[in-house]
DNA sequence: ATTCCTATGTATAAAAG
DNA sequence: TCTTTTATACATAGGAA
C-alpha cells in the first residue's frame, strides 16, 4: 500500500487584480499570462481573419512583442517555396527550422536598422524593431514560439493541399 | 407541474480554431474574444506592472487598438489636478466623465492630425492614430471602457493617498 | 525557467429574451 | 442587434520535479 501522504496539487486559487508583490510568483505569473495572452491573441487572428499584434514591456527591462498572422503567411510561404524545389523531404522538423530562420532574419533586420525591403504594410510592425534591443527581439521570440503549433496546423493544411494537386493526366 | 420541455442554452462547444465562415457567427465571436483579449491584457498589466498594448485589424475594416497604462496614468493626472483645484467635491461618476473626456481628447487629436505635444515615448502608440478611422477611434474608446474599473481601483488609492496628506503642524 | 499536475476560476459558444 | 442564461471548454494558481 502507499501512505496516502502525496497531496498533489491544491488547485487554482482565485487571486486579486493587483500589483503581485512576491518577484518569484510575479514572474512566473507574467510567463504563464503572457503565453495565455499571445494564444488568445493568435486564435482570434484566425478565427476572425484579422490581424493581431500584443506588445508587453517585460517586468525586468524593455518592450517587447508578438506579430500579426501577415508574418506567419509569408513564413508558409516561404515552406512551400522551399519544398516545391526540395520536393517533399521536408518534414514538420524542417518547418520548425524555417520558423527559427525567420526569427533569425528578424533579428538580423534588427541589426542592419536600415531596413528599405521592410516598408510593405505586411510588415508594419517590424518597421518599430530599429528602435528596439536584443532582448526585446527576444521576447518577439518567445512570442513567434507561442505561435508554432498554429503555424504547423497551417503549413500542414497548405502542404497537403499543395501535394494534392493533381498530375498532369 | 411543467412540461418539462424548457430546454434553455445548449452550453459552450467546441471549436475549431480556423476561420469562422458564418458572418453573423463571426461578429459575435469577433467582439467577446476581443473583449476578452483586451481584459486579459489589463490583467497582466496590472498584476505584474508592465505595459501592454493590443493591436487589432477589425474585420470590417482598419487597425486600431488598446492602450497601455501610460495612457491611464495621465488621465490620473489629469484628475488629480482637477481634484486639487475644485477640492474633493469630484465623485467617481466624475472620474468615469474625466475618462470620457479624455476620450474624446483622443478624438480630437485624431481630426488635427498635425500632433506635437505627443512626441513623448509614453504616448508612442498614440502616434498611429493619424493613421487611423473614426471607427478605429471608437474601438479605442470601447477598449478604454474596458479598462475604466482598474483606472477607478487605482484612482481611489492615489486620492486616499492625496487627501491623507498631513496638514502643517 | 519550463513542465506536469490538479482543483478551480473564468471565458465563452449557443440559445433564448 | 444587444443582453442574459446555460453548460462547458479552457486557462491558470499553487505545488512539485
Amino acid at each position: 500500500m502507499e501512505t496516502t501522504v502525496k497531496k498533489k496539487g491544491n488547485g487554482r486559487k482565485k487571486i486579486e487584480i493587483k500589483k503581485i508583490e512576491k518577484k518569484s510568483n510575479l514572474q512566473v505569473t507574467f510567463s504563464k499570462r503572457r503565453a495565455g495572452l499571445f494564444k488568445k491573441a493568435a486564435e482570434l487572428s484566425v478565427l476572425c481573419g484579422v490581424d493581431v499584434a500584443v506588445i508587453v514591456q517585460s517586468p525586468a527591462g524593455n518592450i517587447f512583442s508578438s506579430g500579426g498572422p501577415s508574418a506567419i503567411d509569408s513564413i508558409i510561404d516561404r515552406y512551400l517555396a522551399a519544398t516545391s524545389q526540395d520536393g517533399d523531404r521536408k518534414n514538420n522538423m524542417e518547418i520548425m527550422k524555417e520558423i527559427e530562420v525567420h526569427e533569425k532574419v528578424v533579428k538580423e533586420n534588427k541589426d542592419l536598422k536600415g531596413i528599405s525591403k521592410m516598408g510593405s504594410e505586411e510588415f508594419w510592425w517590424e518597421r518599430r524593431f530599429d528602435d528596439l534591443d536584443v532582448n526585446e527581439l527576444e521576447e518577439y521570440i518567445a512570442a513567434m514560439e507561442g505561435l508554432k503549433k498554429n503555424v504547423l496546423a497551417k503549413v500542414q493544411e497548405l502542404a497537403a493541399r499543395a501535394n494534392a494537386a493533381p498530375p498532369p493526366p
